[in-house]
RNA sequence: AAUGCAAGCCGCCUUAUCGCUCUGCCGCUCUUCACCGGGCACAGGGAGGAAAGUCCGGGCAACAUAGGGCAGCGUACUUCCUAACGGGAAGGUAGUCACGCCUCAAGGCACGGCUAACAGAAAGUGCCACAGAAAACAAACUACCAAUCCGCCAACGGCGGAUGGAAAAGGUGAAAAGGUGAGGUAAGAGCUCACCGCCCUGGUAGCGAUAUCAGGGGCAUGGUAAACCUUACGCGUUGAAAGGUCAAAUAGGUUACGUCCACGAAAGUGGUUAGCGGCUCGUUAACAAAAAAGGCGUAACGGGUAGACUGAUUGAGUCAGGUCAGUGAUGGCUUGACCAGAUAAAUGAUAAGGGUUGUCCGCCUUGGCGGACAAAACAGAACCCGGCUUAUAAGCUUGCAUUUUUA
RNA sequence: UGUCCGAUGGUGUAACUGGCAACACGCCUGAUUUUGAUUCAGGAAAGUCCAGGUUCGAGCCCUGGUCGGACAA
């Protein structure tokens, strides 16, 4: 599998799955995401699985939302490889600012979720 | 020329790297006896004029449906276009604006633009606040008036009141019961006449809305149908979360086999029917019979949940050219090009460059060239089409308004 | 994706068949009280989400838009 892919298979998808995250799954915020995470119950699953969240109170165009959605998932897609492969973890991102921000600092702090993860499940 | 407003057209491009999705299939690879399937590589496709709002219409699908009526909902000048429409085209009528002509003026005529939810108020019901005498089978407050009666006085007259006449004047109101002028009268009145308007009948032109001409009627008919309603026409209901196919695990159903158990001397049997409920089943009651009203295991079958696939992307197709018919919308024939298919939802991210426009600077030759900076809107397919509505930067076209300059 | 509702002072609600936008709580001022609460008197505060239309007249009727909400796996 190539290093900056985004299959099927890394996405999250299933309505079960996701409702389970949600109710089980631990949560912190760092700026501009909400992030709620969970180890996987399938322990054999091959990757990380995410999830893209942006508010249609906060972005009522489809546009925005869109452009929102896609820049998280080319940082997520670019910098992937820096997340430690510890625990198969599922990942929900929720954008919860008013403005747009540009990539730049999307990518910056994402990579800093990232830690963020790693810390947290060493902690365990 | 500039600015503003309105309507219409248009809706930036190229390259590199890394990705997403669909299709194709030569090659490589994983799995497999093989097919199938998965991965990689390669090639090709991948948002809009509104994809939006969900306001109409249709396709498609399931269910319902003898025929007709009522109810409900919708539409509403005429003719046509269309698969259909509340959409479009052409025409008519009314209103309004501009210009021209006739005219002293009022007004009329002709042409053009814009606007119209533009059927019916002389079928019925309701409503019309306040003001005003009166708001709909008209009506007498002020003012007006011949006559008759009564009272008073300075008495062939005057004043006041009553009976009555009148719908012209005043004032109110959004709206006051045909308008203007003349005659007429006690005062007045379509009471009579002329012109205009209105209504009725008939002729002519037109498919028709309607137009026009002739005759007749003194005039009856206030507004509101985006109040109820009437008339004509149309509409079965529900929407892709429709519908169809495949179908794990668990529980349960049916059948077969095995085993234990119950009943019976044995053979054998381990139900049937009905009701109720939250209905892949459960439960209650009754019945037949000599009697008893069951557990476990395995296999197969059927139903169907999660889920997957399908529906689902080429069709009343779109665009361009030619040609024929038509005033036109549009239709026929023909040639060519094009055709997204996601599903927690793809069509992107980053970088560089180009074009366009604006501002500033420099250079030369009116105008161009070079450089720097800035700007580029509204907005993202969700079963598919046809419309409508709404949002839209810069640029282009047209119209109107204002300002400046020149003649 | 589709269907259906609603928007009125700071807040919660009224306004019948179109005819002066009403009520309660809250707010402000004054009185009563040593002070505060209560009570009493008085006052301010929406022109009805926005734009257009029908009508003499629109919160109400009609059309388009904005925002908010409910329902259907």
């Amino acid at each position: 599998m190539g290093k900056f892919t985004f299959k099927k298979e890394e996405r999250l998808y299933k309505e079960k799955v996701i409702q389970e995250l949600f109710e089980k799954g631990s949560s912190f915020y760092l700026y501009p995401f909400k992030v709620f995470f969970l180890q996987n119950p399938e322990p054999a699953y091959p990757a990380h699985q995410i999830l893209i969240s942006v508010s249609k109170k906060i972005f009522k165009n489809a546009v925005d939302r869109n452009l929102i959605k896609r820049r998280i998932r080319e940082a997520y897609r670019l910098n992937k490889s820096m997340l430690v492969e510890r625990n198969k973890l599922l990942i929900a991102y929720i954008y919860s600012v008013k403005e747009i921000l540009p990539s730049a600092q999307i990518h910056e702090r994402l990579v800093k979720t990232f830690k963020r993860l790693d810390y947290v499940e060493k902690k365990k």
